[in-house]
DNA sequence: TGATCTGATGAGAGCGCTCCCACACCTCCG
DNA sequence: CGGAGGTGTGGGAGCGCTCTCATCAGATCA
């Protein structure tokens, strides 16, 4: 079953057809005889030929492969809690295709020349980058070199419409915090809100103020806070907001991480949760669950992003559509925290 | 400098050499003389040659890839916290070879033996395993088949030593915990630990008995409880612990998530963490820092593991080396839970 | 000085596949 | 009944590399 390697060659004996014939059949042409095709998927089936995916690769020109680029300094905070649900959606839908994933890891930017060389000698044949930083380079100039690309999140500003891209709702699930703050009668609804370098900190921060305009009422900069996603930045912007404003009684803010941390700022301020505040936090990760009080939160549908973001690339590989675009709906989960 | 791709020809052209010299030169053969050496790297340089990987695979008969195997059906659960830093691990001693990492995940059984046939069929050069599931035969069928293979934790029971094996001490950091819960003083020291089906659960179990024993203490089955891994379990693996011996003053906890149950439970007994009860977690998650206190935990090596894996599997690749296993010690992170 | 060895080199086959092209065979129409 | 237009098929070149083998220049020795 395993040991010599058989070759189409041997497939194509046994099927008593010939080789080009045999390849015919593996590849699904029309241009071949019903009793031809039965005879070499016999013959396959029979001798457990599995093809030379080396072979194919050097005649077809393409590598066959889907690299997946995670270009970020800081693996360890991003990473966690995206990697694993994203990429699991992308073996999921990568899985019945016959293209490989690859994976290419950048933490630090020494090794990130060496991986765009890579990629823009024909290392893969299209690509899926996760990355966090908005001004990464490397979508567009692959774009330009002609090889498809689809980013996590908005797509880089330089990049055009060229790299697809597939994004949670950032905004709307703001909006839909601030909505359920609003619904659970808070009067005062602030954020801490995300660096302002970074997409989803800016849509959330955008979501906050759309949800509160739409339950017209003011969105005044006063009760924005702007932290750097780590628990302690959470904590300051917290208590800078309630010494601005002390009448704070909803808070959303814009990673779960943050909500921990604006949790020990209102504590330490002698504030209850929710009596006092009520907080909504963002991402859906573990720590949300297992906060004190268990925090609400919007979550995203990683996985989904992860399938999402393959499809959209296979569609560009194989019935090369035009990059486009996608944002993913998501959920509030709704915990003790509100 | 991208588009037509160059080939080991243009090299041997441009540097007035064979096609056969270009190669050894490309492959650091001793049997070049220096002035050929220059001249074809000089080419090289000029050109931007890129070899192509496909034609080399076709001909050496191997992939150059290691493929990195996650079969676990709760890929959630287990995969969060070790799969970003396993992989930044693996990937960073990869960096540096010629090997490339392509990603199997196989969350549901349905997809195993997929995977299984194409690593049989030389689907990659070497295996690396990340899995919970003791008895996973993969790793067996594959040193059996001649494919090196190296597992993150203890190799299945199956394997004997055909597979190579990287595992965090869990014992030892056990027995290094319990020695701090003796330190603080505590006297009657519990452990909640894992299910006994799964080698962490084992391991630690055994390490806090030794621990015990090192003491001078006794490690008496009535101050065992096991549970599932999960926060629930945890708490009620905590309160029966309680139930039956109620001076409990010492916790060991064989996970953090487990040791967050923990936690629920003795404040739910109106027990204060550490004053009546010190409590050690195991895994040094993001959730030891975030829990109420602080937990004092055991950290394993995540990213380390990953690249020693990759290491003792290039080796048997390499300089084909037998299997060998390595046991990373973990290290006491003491917080404010003890 | 010729025989022998050594070390560098190039010619060329071959890895397993795809795909172009030519061919045989059939059907259909003028 | 001859030519046009399909179909299914096989021959064979070629993808870019490695590696064996023959060759050849130069060094070494008797």
């Amino acid at each position: 079953m395993t040991g010599a390697r058989s070759t189409l060659e041997d497939v194509a004996a046994r099927a008593g057809v010939s080789r080009a014939t045999a390849s015919r059949v593996l590849n699904g042409s029309p241009r071949v005889s019903d009793d031809a095709r039965v005879r070499v998927e016999a013959a396959v089936a029979a001798i457990g030929y599995t093809p030379n995916r080396a072979a194919r690769s050097l005649a077809v020109h393409r590598s066959e492969t889907v690299a997946l680029v995670v270009s970020e300094p800081s693996v360890r905070l991003f990473a966690d809690p995206f990697f694993a649900g994203t990429t699991l959606g992308i073996t999921g839908e990568l899985g019945a295709t016959r293209y490989q994933l690859v994976l290419l890891m950048t933490p630090s930017d020494a090794d990130r020349p060496r991986t765009e060389d890579h990629l823009l000698h024909g290392g893969a044949d299209g690509v899926l980058v996760l990355s966090a930083r908005a001004g990464d380079p490397l979508p567009a100039r692959l774009a330009r070199a002609g090889i498809p690309c689809v980013v996590a999140g908005r797509p880089p500003a330089g990049a055009g419409d060229a790299v697809g891209f597939v994004d949670a709702d950032n905004e709307g699930g703001a909006r839909q915090a601030v909505a359920h703050l609003v619904e659970r009668g808070r009067q005062v609804v602030g954020t801490v809100a995300g660096p302002s370098d970074m997409a989803p900190g800016v849509d959330r921060r955008a979501g906050w103020a759309r949800g509160l305009a739409q339950a017209g009422r003011l969105a005044p900069a006063d009760l924005v806070s702007e932290a750097d996603f780590t628990r302690e930045g959470g904590a300051a912007a917290t208590r800078a907001l309630l010494a601005r404003r002390p009448q704070l009684d909803g808070l959303f803010v814009a990673s779960d991480l943050m909500a921990l941390g604006a949790l020990d700022a209102l504590r330490a301020a002698g504030r209850r949760v929710p009596d006092d505040v009520a907080v909504v936090g963002f991402d859906d990760s573990e720590l949300a669950r297992s906060a004190d009080p268990a925090l609400t939160t919007v979550r995203q549908p990683i996985e989904r992003l992860g399938a999402r973001m393959a499809r959209l690339l296979l569609d560009q590989l194989e019935r090369d559509a035009p990059p486009v675009g996608e944002v993913l709906s998501t959920e509030l989960v709704v915990r003790r925290s509100t």
